[in-house]
DNA sequence: CCCTTATTGCAAATCATTTGCAGATAAACG
DNA sequence: CGTTTATCTGCAAATGATTTGCAATAAGGG
């Protein structure tokens, strides 16, 4: 199955992962989650504050509790602005995208950085606990 | 030859280069570019500014000249701040880094992403003149 | 329905980076 | 070497994303 087609959590089931741990269901997170909910591709909190009727710093506001609940997960395109993508449950989210340098189009990537790769470069320099950040950028069909 | 020894451009190699392209060799230009020569790991504005006796907007212009003559590469570290690696002439400068999420050390790595898969990802979505962005990050030895 | 405490909106603060501008200064020229 | 002139620099103010202080508001339990 692809990345594309990852089934996205419905309402009810994000709300009641937020009561779990004590969080407070108002009304701009339901917002801001139904608006993650339909949206596949990552969006920017001005994004997000400009489909909404609520404060900026509220949508930030939501966005660090999000990410520290492993619900939603940031992701850097290289032009200093943060980037959310809602993830689903069990899942940490991780994959990467292909950028259009022209006009900034997204497409989501199912292929990653080999494991074994990542495996020998950790061992070779004694690090332990590696991750990686990927994103790929060039020019899309409809800009060539 | 790993990258960490590549060959670091002498000075004098350094400003005709400039020369060449019309460029200025100011006082300030020679400090930046005589500190990243002698600086395997890349470094941000500001760390640049604090060792120098210029302006910090002064700093910033000067990695601009730099990067569009193809002398600096811009790194980013996930952390909204660029970081400025000098390149050798005839080389791009692309490769990756391993860095410490504690204390944030940093590692030049010689290994990049695969080619062939590069090609593929480009190819099954239509994509042409692709690149990457990729960077490790882990926890180095000395904070284990 | 009330109470406690988390959450919001608004404004002001931060931080990296960029820009306007007047004064300084490389480099070409004589 | 001085003069000339376009390029650079320093300084201050502007930008844009993100964060924070605080008083007012609203979840959710009792």
């Amino acid at each position: 199955m692809s990345r594309h087609s990852h089934s996205r959590p419905d309402l009810p089931e994000l709300t009641s992962r937020l009561r779990q741990r004590d969080r407070r269901i108002t009304g701009p997170r339901q917002l801001i989650l139904d608006l993650l909910r339909q949206e596949e591709h990552p969006l920017s909190a001005r994004q997000i504050h400009k489909q909404l009727a609520c404060d900026l710093a509220t949508v930030y506001r939501a966005m660090h509790m999000l990410e520290s609940m492993g619900m939603v997960k940031r992701f850097d395109f290289g032009d200093r602005i943060a980037r959310f993508e809602l993830i689903g449950e069990g899942n940490d989210g991780h994959h990467h995208h292909l950028i259009c340098r022209q006009c900034s189009s997204v497409v989501e990537i199912d292929e990653c950085f080999p494991v074994a790769l990542e495996r020998k470069i950790a061992r070779q320099n004694g690090f332990v606990r590696t991750t990686h950040k990927l994103e790929f950028f060039g020019v899309c069909p409809e800009c060539q």
